[in-house]
RNA sequence: GGAGAGAUGGCCGAGUUGGUCGAAGGCGUUCGCCUGCUAAGCGAAUGUACGUCCAUAAAAGAUGUACCGAGGGUUCGAAUCCCUCUCUCUCCGCCA
């Protein structure tokens, strides 16, 4: 969300950033609800004041006239304020929602760009593998050995879903190991396993909500949803609280599984293991102060490359234009892995720095000092990184002429002693 | 799932014959005094949000309103009375 004084103060400069995204706002009907919201509540607040000191006159009057005539005009009084309530609710409501409506504004160094083509390639990092043969795509192979199983996927729960096997499944798990344990380990995040079902506030407070309801699932029963990324529980954990600034920056690595509809990429990436609406992703979050979170989002950004510099995995990073950032990011860098079977560049992890956007939806403060006033927190985040891109970027990176994998050396101790699938 | 208890400020904890309660008291914290140093003692301050005024880069200041789990009701007036919901705790049952 964005700050309502700026739209109030600034609305032409926020229309301006607002074009840059290439999407619409409603400023305009923002800024005419809030001049009327404020208007109403002087009125309002004026009312109750009288009510008050009328009241406190009921309380001392002797002469029982008197006080029935003040207690008929602090009715009449009482008349007036639910009216204004009224109309002071239905204001503040759609106020309200057209607020979680408007997107993030961009970072001032955000290039300006209509799509992801767009998009600005910030460098390249290891080598592309070199291969006598052609290499095969992660599907072929997981088929042909049965390590990946689509048909009963499709069987059991439809469309985009699959069942890992074997050898693929395990390295799954090894992947998952491995890079819970660098990020706590040797970058010093903290480990979290949050639910998968969060409450509707959660969804709200980072974002998803209400625009991308219909990319998401829910239990109807219970009113919870399934978290489509791990940043949505864990920024919320401390949602509504205000943090001791000395425990900032609060850093956490949480693995989850992510529920996605899919439904704005219908028929794209349908085949592989690319694009379910089930997968595991390792994710990083931040809780940091306004002044640090950009060197904090480089932090990370470095932090998620590592996994595949471990990997020894050829990738690059792309910096985002204004068209292609999400919703709630003012800056949001992707890390694309190079998969020569598919022969493609995947994103396995999407960094972004939200600045104040999620912590004003989310109610997330901090305190500068013992006796400042609390301020709202940045949060970032980046996928540490996405699992299923991640296996078909080392499967289809490390395999071999005759059909097997090899097994990069960072993961024998979480995969076992087998040099080859 | 059954029975009971509870939800108050950073924490603990009063307040339940409705008004002077944004809320006693204690702890903690901050500042000052005292002290060779520390502790103790003494004094003062110490919630959040939003609006208005002032000012405008911002803050501070003044003032108003709301907030005692959430929502609704009764009343001139509710932390206090009534209803609904949520959550926590204890006991019993059931179960991974």
């Amino acid at each position: 969300m964005l700050d309502i004084k700026l739209i109030r103060e600034q609305r032409e400069f926020v229309k301006k950033e607002i074009e840059k995204l290439y999407v619409s706002a409603p400023i305009d009907a923002i800024f005419e609800l809030d001049a009327s919201k404020r208007k109403l509540l002087s009125t309002v607040e004026c009312l109750r004041n009288q009510r008050k000191s009328l009241s406190k006159e009921i309380e001392k009057e002797r002469d029982e006239n008197i006080k029935l005539s003040k207690k008929n005009e602090v009715k009449k009084i009482n008349e007036l304020i639910k009216n204004g309530e009224e109309d002071l609710g239905s204001i503040t409501h759609r106020l309200n929602d057209l607020m979680l409506l408007v997107p993030n504004l961009p970072y001032e160094d955000v290039p300006i760009g209509k799509d992801d083509t767009e998009n600005i390639v910030v460098s390249y990092f290891n080598e592309k593998k070199q291969f006598d043969f052609k290499p095969r795509t992660h599907f072929d192979i997981g088929e042909k050995k049965g390590l990946i199983d689509f048909e009963r996927g499709v069987k059991i729960s439809g469309t985009r879903f699959y069942v890992l096997k074997k050898a693929f499944a395990k390295l799954q798990r090894a992947l998952i190991n491995f890079m819970l344990d660098v990020h706590v380990n040797d970058h010093g995040y903290e480990e979290v396993y949050p639910p998968f079902m969060v409450h509707e506030d959660c969804l709200t407070g980072t974002g998803q909500l209400p625009k991308f309801a219909d990319t998401l699932y829910k239990d109807s029963d219970s009113g919870l949803w399934f978290v489509p990324t791990a940043e949505v529980p864990v920024t919320n954990m401390y949602r509504d609280e205000i943090i001791d600034a000395e425990m900032l920056p609060v850093c956490h690595v949480a693995y989850t599984a992510c529920f996605r509809k899919e439904k704005m990429s219908a028929g794209k990436d349908t085949k592989g293991i690319k694009r379910g609406h089930q997968f595991d992703k390792v994710e990083l979050v931040k809780i940091t102060t306004p002044e640090t979170s950009m060197d904090e989002l480089f932090n990370l950004i470095a932090d998620a490359q590592d996994i595949l510099n471990k990997l020894d995995l050829p990738h690059r990073l792309v910096k985002m234009c204004t068209g292609d950032l999400s919703f709630s990011a003012s800056v949001k860098y992707d890390i694309e892995v190079y998969a020569p079977g598919v022969a493609e560049w995947l994103e396995v992890s999407s960094c972004s720095n939200f600045m104040a956007f999620q912590a004003r939806r989310a109610n997330i403060k901090y305190r500068r000092g013992k006796d400042s006033k609390p301020e709202f927190v940045h949060t970032l985040n980046g996928s540490g990184l996405a699992l299923p891109r991640t296996m078909i970027a080392l499967i289809e990176n490390y395999q071999t002429k005759d059909g097997n994998i090899k097994i990069p050396g960072v993961l024998m101790p979480y995969f076992g002693s087998d040099e080859l699938l």
